[in-house]
DNA sequence: GTTCCTTTTGCGGCATAGCGTAAATAAAAG
DNA sequence: CTTTTATTTACGCTATGCCGCAAAAGGAAC
C-alpha cells in the first residue's frame, strides 16, 4: 500500500483504502468519530476544504498517523524488506 | 528529528520546526504559499480548525508530504542506519 | 534605552465546513 | 429482477477559516 500523500486527493484515496481494508463502512467510522457520513464521504472524495481537525478524528478511527517526510525522502523499510 | 504527528500540536510543531530547519520565517512560508503570515502563525501553533488545502500548501512551501502509517507501525530506515 | 525583524492578535468581511435531516444514487446481496 | 446496504447529494443553519489591513507583543542586536 502507498499511502504518501502531497495532495487532498491521496489523503482520501488512503483513508478510504484503508478503511476498506480494516472492513468498515463510512457509518462505522461516522460511529467512531461523531462526523456525518456525508463528511466522511467527503474527505474520502479528496476536499481540501477539510478541516485538519475532521482529517486528525478519522484518521485516529483507523489506526493512521502522520509522518511528516522529506519529498523524495528515504523510503519506508516495508518496501525494501 | 521525530515528524510523526497524530494531533494538530504535532502537526504545527513539526511545520515550524522544518522551517527553522531551512532558516525561514512565516513571511518567508507566506510568500510562498500566498497564505497570510497569520495563517501560518495559526497552524503552527495548533490549530485544528485549519483547512487540509492550508497544512497542504505549508507542507509544498517546505519540501515536505505525508506518510499515513499504523499507529506503532513500520520505523523510518533512518531510525536504524 | 532604540531599532529592526518576527510573531501574534484584532477587526469587518466573505466564503465555506460541518451540523441535522432527508432524499437520491450506487452497490451488494438475496 | 427485488431488497438491502452503502454512498453521495441537497436544504437551511451556525460556526469559523482565511482574507486585507492594522496594531500589538515578543525577541535579538546594538
Amino acid at each position: 500500500m502507498n499511502l504518501t500523500a502531497r495532495t487532498a486527493e491521496q489523503i482520501g484515496e488512503a483513508l478510504r483504502r484503508t478503511r476498506k481494508a480494516r472492513g468498515w463502512t463510512q457509518s462505522d467510522i461516522s460511529a467512531r468519530t461523531n462526523l456525518r457520513v456525508a463528511t466522511i464521504s467527503s474527505l474520502e472524495n479528496g476536499d481540501a476544504g477539510t478541516k485538519l481537525a475532521t482529517v486528525l478524528a478519522v484518521m485516529a478511527a483507523l489506526g493512521l498517523e502522520f509522518r511528516l517526510v522529506e519529498r523524495g525522502g528515504s523510503l519506508d523499510i516495508e518496501d525494501i524488506f
